[in-house]
DNA sequence: AGCACGCCGACT
DNA sequence: GTCGGCGTGCTC
C-alpha cells in the first residue's frame, strides 16, 4: 500500500498554530490510525512531543516531503469520532470564532479511566422501568405526532417548533416522535436545560424506553461520559438523553433531535466555542438529514421569529391535556399603592389572603422570589456604604447570621463589627433574600410548615430532591425559593403562586430582561393549578403596566412577542440584528483599557461605516477575583460582516504583545 | 504555546 | 572580546 499521511490539528489553542499540520503515518499505525484519533506527533524545532487529533488521512501532503515527520504513536484509547463531528467541529469554529483546537475538544470527549459507581442508579431506573402503556393523545398532540411523522426523512422536512402551554403535553408528543424514528433504525439526541434533568423527567423516558436509553449529566466524570458515548457508538443505546453537551453523541445514523424548553438560557455556553445548543442541533440535523423539534411555552425570540418566517414549522398545543385541569388565573398586585397606603411588609393585602384562605383550606401554596439582585446585603447605617468584597465589584451576600460571602469568588468573612470604611458601629442586613422572606413568611402564618429552597438549603447532597418530594408529599404548606422552584416541576396540590417582586429580573442591565422576565412569569403562573382544583397566581410589582407583566398575566404570547421584537428592531438587537461582543479581561486596569480603546478605534475606523460600535462598556460585574473585565458591542445585520470583524480582531490581537497579559473572549448573538 | 535565531548593553 | 536581554518568526 502506498504511503499514508495525516492531517493533523495540534492540541494547543493559539491563532499561530490552528491550522492543519501533516505526518508521516509509519506502517504499525496503518491500521490503527483513523481520523478522529488522538495521536501524538513530534512537534517544533526542538521536536516536542504533542498531542494531536487527526482530522484526515491520505496518500498525500501539500508540504516538502523532506521536511515532513512522523506520527509517534497513537494515544491510547483514543476516541475515534466519526468525520461528521469533525465537521461540526469545523462550522463550530467558524460560526463562533474559535480555534479548531477549542472546537475539538468541546466535540470530542477525552478517555479517562474511572468507571462504575454510576451504575446503582442506572440499575435503579431500569428496574423500576416496566415499560409504560401508551398514552391516548388529545387532536392537538395526535396533529403533531402525525405531521411530523408525514414529514419525515422527506425534503418537506423543516425543524418544528411546538409551541405550547405548560401542562400540553410536550413530553407524550415528543415520546410519538422518538418511537417513530427508532422504529426506523435511527437514534435520537434529546436535549433538556440542566436544571430540569431531574430523576422524575428521566424517570419518564425510561418507563418508554428503557435500556435503549443513555444519561448525559454535568455530575457524570469524564470516564463516565466517555462510557456513555462509546455505548452510543456502538449502537447499544438509542436514545441520549442530556444537557447540551449530549449534541456530541456519536450516534451513527442519527434521526432526530429534541430540544425541550427551547427558551431556557442553559442552551448557551458559557466557554469558547460560546455555542447556541439550537443552532449546533439544526447544523448537526442538517448534516445527517435528521429532524428536529423543539418545544416551549415561551419559545426564545430567536426561535419564534424563525417560525413566523416559515423557516421552522409551527404546531400548536393550546389545551392542557390533562383532564379537568384548567390554566391559572392571574392577578397583578401594585406595589406602589400598597406602599401609599401603608403597606411595608412583603406581602401585598391581596396575597396574604389568599394564602390565609389556602391554609383554611389545606391546600398548597408557592411563593417565588426573583433572585438577581435580591439577595440580603449588609450596608452601614452611618455611611451608607453597603460592605463589598474585596476582590469582586459587588456587595456581600448575608448568610446565616454573621457570615458574608462574595457570590462571584467565593470569598468569605465574619461579619465586621465596625463599618470597614467609617467605623461606625451600625451595620445592618438591608434587602431582601429567600431567608427574610421565610422569616416574613413565618411571623406572618405562625402555623404554617414552610420550607424554604435556595443555594443554601440545596447545597446539601439530594437536598433539592429531598425538598421537592416533601412538598410533593404534601409535608409543607408553603414552598418559597428561587428560580429552581418555578422549572419544571409538577405539584398538584399547589392552587397559588405567588410572585414576590416580578420587576427585579427586569433591571438587569442586559437586552433580555424582558423576555426573561415574562418567561419566569409565565412559568410561575403555570405551578398553580395542575390538578383538579383551579389556580389563581398573584403577581406582586411595581410596574403594573410594563408589557412583559401584562403579557405574562394575560399568558399572551403573541402580545408579548409584537412588543418585544419592537422594541428589539428599534434599538437593533438581537434577533433583529446580529451582535458580537468582545469581552477582554486582565489584572492590569490600565493596560485593559488602553487596549480595548485601541480595539475599538481600529474596528470604528476599518467597519464603523457598516457597523455599529459601542464601547467599550465595564462588564456588569466589572471586576472579578481581582481581574477587571471591559465589552466592546457591534452590532451588524450580516452575520458574515462579524465573522470579519471577530477575524480581524483576533489577529490584530495576536500581533500585539501586551496581549498575553490580557484574556479575549468573543460571544455571537 | 514553546523554542531558536538574532541583534544590542554590562561583565569575567 | 563574551554572556544574556527578550523582540520576531516558525512549527508539517
Amino acid at each position: 500500500m502506498a504511503e499514508q499521511y495525516a492531517s493533523v490539528i495540534i492540541d494547543i489553542s493559539h491563532e499561530n498554530v490552528d491550522r492543519i499540520f501533516q505526518y508521516r503515518l509509519p506502517p504499525e499505525l496503518l491500521g490503527e490510525v483513523r481520523i478522529g484519533s488522538q495521536v501524538c506527533v513530534p512537534f517544533g524545532s526542538g521536536n516536542r512531543t504533542r498531542k494531536g487529533y487527526v482530522v484526515d488521512i491520505g496518500p498525500t501532503v501539500d508540504y516538502d516531503p523532506e521536511k515532513v515527520k512522523t506520527v509517534i504513536s497513537l494515544v491510547t484509547g483514543s476516541v475515534t469520532a466519526d468525520s461528521r463531528l469533525l465537521e461540526l467541529a469545523w462550522w463550530m469554529k467558524e460560526r463562533y470564532g474559535s480555534t479548531m483546537n477549542q472546537a475539538l475538544r468541546t466535540v470530542l470527549p477525552v478517555k479517562k479511566q474511572v468507571r462504575a459507581r454510576n451504575k446503582q442508579v442506572v440499575k435503579s431506573l431500569v428496574g423500576a422501568g416496566t415499560a409504560q402503556g401508551r398514552v391516548i393523545l388529545n387532536d392537538q398532540q395526535r396533529r403533531a405526532v402525525d405531521r411530523f411523522c408525514q414529514t419525515f426523512g422527506t425534503p418537506e422536512q423543516k425543524p418544528m417548533l411546538l409551541y405550547g402551554i405548560t401542562g400540553s403535553g410536550k413530553t407524550e408528543v415528543y415520546m410519538e416522535m422518538i418511537q417513530h424514528v427508532l422504529d426506523r433504525g435511527r437514534q435520537v439526541i434529546v436535549l433538556i436545560p440542566e436544571i430540569s434533568l431531574t430523576y422524575q423527567t428521566v424517570m419518564r423516558f425510561y418507563r418508554r424506553f428503557g435500556e435503549r436509553i443513555s444519561v448525559m449529566h454535568s455530575r457524570l466524570s469524564a470516564g463516565e461520559r466517555w462510557d456513555q458515548f462509546e455505548r452510543a457508538r456502538r449502537g447499544e443505546t438509542q436514545v441520549m438523553i442530556g444537557a447540551r453537551s449530549a449534541l456530541f453523541t456519536p450516534f451513527s445514523d442519527l434521526g432526530l433531535i429534541v430540544m425541550d424548553e427551547e427558551h431556557e438560557g442553559a442552551y448557551k455556553s458559557e466557554t469558547t466555542p460560546r455555542y447556541h445548543a439550537r443552532e449546533v442541533a439544526e447544523q448537526l440535523c442538517r448534516m445527517h438529514g435528521a429532524a428536529f423539534v423543539m418545544g416551549s411555552a415561551t419559545p426564545s425570540l430567536e426561535a419564534y421569529r424563525l417560525a413566523e418566517e416559515g423557516i421552522y414549522e409551527r404546531m400548536v398545543l393550546d389545551r392542557r391535556a390533562g383532564a379537568g385541569s384548567a390554566p391559572a388565573s392571574v392577578e397583578i398586585v401594585d406595589l406602589r399603592r400598597e406602599m401609599e397606603e401603608g403597606n411595608r411588609s412583603m406581602f401585598s393585602r391581596r396575597l396574604k389572603e389568599l394564602i390565609a384562605d389556602r391554609l383554611d383550606r389545606g391546600e398548597q401554596t408557592v411563593l417565588f422570589l426573583n433572585r438577581r439582585g435580591y439577595s440580603s446585603f449588609v450596608s452601614c447605617r452611618s455611611c451608607g456604604e453597603a460592605i463589598k468584597c474585596p476582590h469582586c465589584d459587588v456587595t456581600l451576600t448575608l448568610h446565616g447570621r454573621d457570615r458574608l460571602v462574595c457570590h462571584y469568588c467565593g470569598y468569605a468573612v465574619p461579619m465586621p463589627k465596625h463599618c470597614p470604611s467609617c467605623g461606625s458601629p451600625y451595620l445592618a442586613g438591608f434587602g431582601t433574600g429567600t431567608q427574610k422572606l421565610e422569616e416574613a413568611a413565618k411571623a406572618l402564618f405562625p402555623q404554617a410548615r414552610i420550607l424554604r429552597m435556595d443555594l443554601d438549603t440545596t447545597s446539601r447532597k439530594g437536598g433539592h430532591e429531598a425538598i421537592l418530594s416533601a412538598f410533593s408529599k404534601g409535608e409543607a404548606d408553603i414552598l418559597l425559593g428561587t428560580q429552581m422552584i418555578v422549572k419544571g416541576h409538577d405539584f398538584p396540590g399547589v392552587t397559588l403562586v405567588g410572585v414576590l417582586a416580578a420587576d427585579l429580573s427586569l433591571y438587569a442591565p442586559d437586552y433580555r430582561s424582558a423576555e426573561r422576565t415574562f418567561q419566569l412569569l409565565v412559568q410561575a403562573a403555570g405551578r398553580a393549578g395542575r390538578g383538579r382544583k383551579p389556580g389563581t397566581a398573584v403577581i406582586q410589582t411595581y410596574v403594573p403596566d410594563h408589557y412583559s407583566i401584562q403579557a405574562a398575566a394575560r399568558q399572551d404570547y403573541e402580545a408579548f412577542y409584537r412588543q418585544e421584537m419592537g422594541f428589539r428592531r428599534l434599538m437593533g438587537y438581537p434577533p433583529a440584528c446580529h451582535m458580537l461582543s468582545i469581552q477582554a479581561a486582565g489584572k492590569d486596569e490600565e493596560l485593559l483599557v488602553h487596549i480595548m480603546d485601541a480595539v475599538s478605534r481600529a474596528v470604528q475606523a476599518r467597519f464603523g461605516a457598516e457597523t455599529a460600535v459601542i464601547g467599550p462598556v465595564p462588564a456588569p460585574v466589572y471586576k472579578v477575583n481581582d481581574i477587571y473585565r471591559k465589552i466592546l458591542y457591534l452590532k451588524q445585520e450580516n452575520y458574515d460582516i462579524l465573522i470579519k470583524i471577530q477575524k480581524y480582531v483576533q489577529n490584530r490581537w495576536d500581533e500585539t504583545e501586551s496581549c498575553r497579559r490580557l484574556t479575549i473572549q468573543y460571544d455571537f448573538s
